[in-house]
DNA sequence: GTCGACTCGGGTAATTCGGGTC
DNA sequence: AATGTCCGAATTACCCGAGTCG
């Protein structure tokens, strides 16, 4: 919690100001029994994203300097350039304040940073980069994507729940993680249960959790059988509690798909947000 | 029954200002014998839900009141509780204020949660609970030890570089950022590359970067041929680097020890702080 | 009964309140 | 209509020696 001082200052204007918003009901605040008041840097950014306004000064709430000045661009080779030069304040800069700016995550993750690590995955297999460049950058960006959902307004509690999961041989798990901050930002409750799970056990999270959504990423099928039977099973549960199963993944061949069934398929993270904008 | 202190703390405000309100009559109070002030649980959160305050951490208020000895908020169990409850929020809780309260992260991890994912591990395999439980209770720690990190000073531009890995076939990932996290914690600078790298690719990593202290955890050997051959990869690199090699995890048995070639063997990971200690 | 940790009460400096004015 | 600055009163955080708790 922060108080009117230092909201103040991290947006740039006079505490006067903050205060009288505060009290026109602009800005959420609670009150301490002694009548002063406090406020949230949750609800600090969701109203710097809604007013379009900017952060004079983001180290105040323990946010990396946001590259203001310089415009910030998803472009991959500026991503990979980050990443390889392990530079993570300017990862979480960049994510932060896209965010702030209002503009859409799906952006920057379908044109950004999937063709960002798509690229890396290349780089690596012809050995132009070590695999640790790759491993270390999936990690700075995790902690980027696991930041960024803290910064966004809590869920509704009657809000629908959405589950992500990665199958068994399937380590690429940034996918999953891309998808739950999507899926936050649209005020749906997303959490991802990790990487490398046997179908059975999925089946048995929707049967137990009962998600409206189940959101699968394919980057590789190892064993085309076992997948298709992994999938199968996931399926059945899907049925059974009304769950919503999406797919996605450069891993899903058109012939693979033939084999599975499931609710939708997409090709990139829009994708999954037109669907559920056109369902809901 | 609580005292002033452990109410101060689960509300978020200075122990002054709750002695304050006590006094005012707005937080009903019993007085011991000698004058102290005892506060119960159904008045603070009484108190709580009238002025619509945040508990700031809730982890105080649940547990019984210990002090110095035992401290039983970091006993595996409850630490159990939590990630199967997938409470995200009181896992947060603990580890941040275990660590403004100062004490040593080491206790936490190997007193708590060391051996809570022991235990989850035996349940998993026994059937006792889901995989995808496993799986989501290692997401979950592995995010309150990021943002545990991110409350952390910056290292100095002159400190010195650790740098962590796991190996091929050991997907466990948690015993790493725990050693991040100590070691960021003592004023290094420390970075886990990742899981599931080879050998040779950690030996070119040291050999880039140039780490004071490369750190390695094993969780468990599928190869050991293999595993040896890693090993000595890197022990070669370290060696002509001048970085020392840390080893530890329930995976090194000592037949296997005696196959490799290290700076130091660690138990806990409290083994790797006294070494820094003693070496600095 | 000892002893370390905690709490008491009071004092001080810094911050915040609400309102008024520019 | 909105913002920034100034004000006395109230609130909060930090500090300390003496007393209490477990």
């Amino acid at each position: 919690m922060y108080s009117p001082r230092q909201v103040a200052k991290a947006i740039g204007v006079s505490e006067a100001s903050l205060k009288r918003w505060c009290d026109r009901g602009l800005l959420p605040v609670q009150r301490t029994a002694g009548g002063h008041r406090r406020i949230s840097k949750r609800d600090v950014l969701a109203f710097v994203r809604e007013r379009q306004q900017d952060l004079h000064d983001p180290t105040v709430l323990g946010l990396p300097e946001t590259t203001t000045k310089a415009q910030a661009t998803h472009a991959p080779e500026a991503l990979i350039a980050m990443l390889l030069a392990d530079d993570e304040n300017a990862l979480r800069g960049l994510f932060t304040s896209w965010f702030l700016a209002g503009r859409p995550m799906t952006t920057l993750f379908d044109e950004g940073l999937s063709p960002a690590f798509h690229r890396l995955g290349a780089m690596w297999q012809s050995g132009a980069i070590e695999v640790y460049q790759e491993r270390r950058s999936v990690e700075l960006c995790r902690r980027a994507l696991y930041e960024l959902t803290l910064l966004m307004p809590e869920p509704a509690a009657d809000a629908p729940l959405a589950l992500g999961a990665g199958l068994q041989n399937d380590p690429y798990e940034l996918a999953n993680l891309m998808v739950e901050a999507t899926l936050r930002e649209m005020g749906w409750q997303a959490e991802t249960l990790g990487t490398d799970l046997p179908g059975d056990t999925i089946a048995a999270a929707v049967a137990t959790r009962r998600p409206r959504l189940l959101w699968l990423s394919v980057a590789g099928v190892a064993d085309e059988a076992a997948f298709v039977q992994a999938v199968d099973t996931i399926w059945q549960a899907c049925l059974e509690h009304k769950t919503r199963l999406a797919m996605g993944g450069r891993g899903l061949s058109e012939a693979l798909r033939g084999k599975i069934r499931y609710t939708v398929y997409c090709t990139q993270i829009s994708d999954l947000v037109d669907f559920l904008r056109s369902t809901a």
